[in-house]
DNA sequence: CTCAGCCGTTAAAACGTTTCAACATCGAGG
DNA sequence: CCTCGATGTTGAAACGTTTTAACGGCTGAG
């Protein structure tokens, strides 16, 4: 192990005292020029690297923001993630990634020790809205892409109520009567809040609610797609849908490329439809039908908020922003 | 702000010394049940949350493990932090991601924090290694998927030259001697060594070097990969390669959607090869044959490396793996 | 020659932990 | 009744910074 160099041997060196060295590491204007240039002089030779724990410990706040992120693999997050950077940046703040995998013990593992870290905020898409217990531990969090159900925090999120419906009513203009809604699990708020919006979508159009069948999945990723993609196809023919909406643009990669696989032509033979809008929708051979939700200006705004929680007459807000569908090949108007 | 309550609190609360808390944390075997239970119950009942920069500072190591990713929103980096996370995990450290996104400034910002912030290791895709100086700084640092130049630490790679020998062998075999070799921008050294063994599979083969055709792009995003499609394309027929290689399958996918696009078919009229895998390689509706590299396995050694960095007896290692192609319906035999 | 004011520098006191040696208390063995 | 070891608990000293108030030296005004 080094001998670890601090403060005072930077001190020592340079024939001055920490107090000093310390103002050439904090306000180096306070200090004068030639004893500046000796110190620093000091610091380049011994290798001296500021020990950001006790400078923490003393100053009692950090310079570093956190986003526990649901799923590092998916696009879409990471396409929050790079709002948030940008706007942590502006800020003059760094960003530290956590990715909890959907797994309940590991995003309670990280907060515990982001709290103990004393980061300046915390940014996270929990795994699970309802069980989310953040009590409030002096640290400002704030919940992206989730609703909270109290009051707690500051939270953003997309209306996905709203995206259900805008999906399923593009569907159905195109001609659809028998739909699949392909997403899991329902205990997730958002697959529970697009699938209401489809339905939503099925009354306003005075379709039955039968018309939607729900393929539910144990999961939001590509293979879950695929395997839902081989449940639609073994459906008899009469009741099988000709159009699926995804509750996630993974789902309905897996789900096109199980098409594919099995013969089957998209749009022609089923329309799909994704949510996120994640630059592989737009890549995929046939280019995806999707939900797009404001992925940068997402996690810029929940940014944003946290930082704005040091304000002394903070107030929590939610923010909640529309989506958009996007239309492209795979949902093309049934002839 | 909360007045912040600290170990003394809760020791004065529970009627007990500051030590025998801070033993109930650390070692509660020690302390005698009763006791425990009574400061547990102070601890509860005030909300105390433990400062980890006093115990950093006294302790003088940190819990966490640090990984600056090239481009978070590559799937092929965070196929290999799962790695990483999964080994950091089994020894009880947790990761921090950083992205440098291809930025040198940013990847300097974050690497000065992580020593500062005096992580147990850090773990580091570099943007250049070349000009890239990680002076020993007192924290351990290995390099993932890249080789190192001097000696200075430990890496871990994948063999490049041999990846891009094996895509292009396996497009000559398959009929192909006019080849796109699509990537950039070739100061990467990936790039480089990729064609190199493209270059090297031509020669193997008895076919002139002059048939491969380098398309450099600026990047190797998805966008990139359709703006080459569209150069490719527009070559007279005569010298249009009738397959290409790509640096990285986002490319891959990039020109597979421009050649869909453009009418063109694949692999009839171009077949592709991408490179890394990623899990859209194989959901892309025409299966992308790629170079396949042992992303988790990457990690996890890059990880273990790191952790042994601690050894008295440590030896700088450099790993590297031979990476395997898949081959999918993009490159199917030319008829 | 004195004094006020300024500038650059410093000693010392935090910050909240962990750790170590020392200290009580108690029951058992002599 | 004394000693000993075991068991639980504690006071105080670190860890490496930042910060505050005070200090000494100089300059220029009176």
């Amino acid at each position: 192990m080094k001998p670890s160099v601090g403060i005072r041997d930077v001190a020592q060196h340079a024939g001055v005292s920490n107090a000093t060295v310390s103002n050439v590491l904090n306000r180096p204007e306070v200090v004068a020029p030639a004893t500046r240039q000796r110190v620093l002089a000091a610091i380049e030779e011994l290798g001296f690297v500021r020990n950001e724990s006790a400078r923490q410990l003393r100053a009692g706040r950090s310079r570093v923001l956190a986003y526990v992120v649901l799923d590092a693999a998916n696009p879409f997050f990471t396409d929050v993630a790079r709002g948030v950077e940008d706007a942590a940046r502006e800020a003059g703040l760094a960003l530290f990634l956590c990715n909890s995998a959907s797994d309940g013990g590991r995003e309670r593992e990280y907060l515990e020790l982001l709290h103990e870290q004393r980061v300046e905020g915390i940014l996270i898409t929990p795994v699970d809205a309802e069980s989310a217990q953040f009590a409030e531990r002096g640290t400002p969090v704030v919940l992206v892409d989730r609703e909270t159900t109290n009051g707690a925090h500051c939270s953003v999120a997309v209306d996905d109520v709203l995206g259900g419906e805008l999906a399923v009513t593009h569907l159905i203009e195109s001609g659809h009567t028998r739909i699949a809604m392909v997403g899991g699990p329902l205990s997730i708020q958002q697959v529970r809040d697009r699938r209401d919006g489809a339905l939503r979508a099925l009354a306003n159009a005075g379709l039955p609610a039968d018309a939607l069948t729900v393929l539910e999945t144990k999961g939001l990723q590509v293979a879950e797609g695929r395997g839902a993609g081989e449940r639609l196809v073994g459906l008899p023919s009469s009741r099988r849908p000709t159009a699926a909406f995804c509750a996630n643009d993974l789902l309905a990669l897996g789900l096109l490329q199980s098409m594919t696989q099995q013969g089957l032509r998209v749009p022609d033979d089923l329309a799909v439809v994704g949510y996120d809008d994640i630059e592989f929708a737009a890549a995929a051979a046939v280019p995806l039908t999707s939900v797009r939700q404001p992925r940068e200006q997402l996690g810029r705004t929940a940014a944003q908020l946290l930082l704005s929680e040091n304000d002394p007459d903070h107030e929590h807000r939610h923010v909640k922003f529309k989506p958009e569908l996007v239309v492209r090949a795979s949902s093309a108007v049934k002839r």
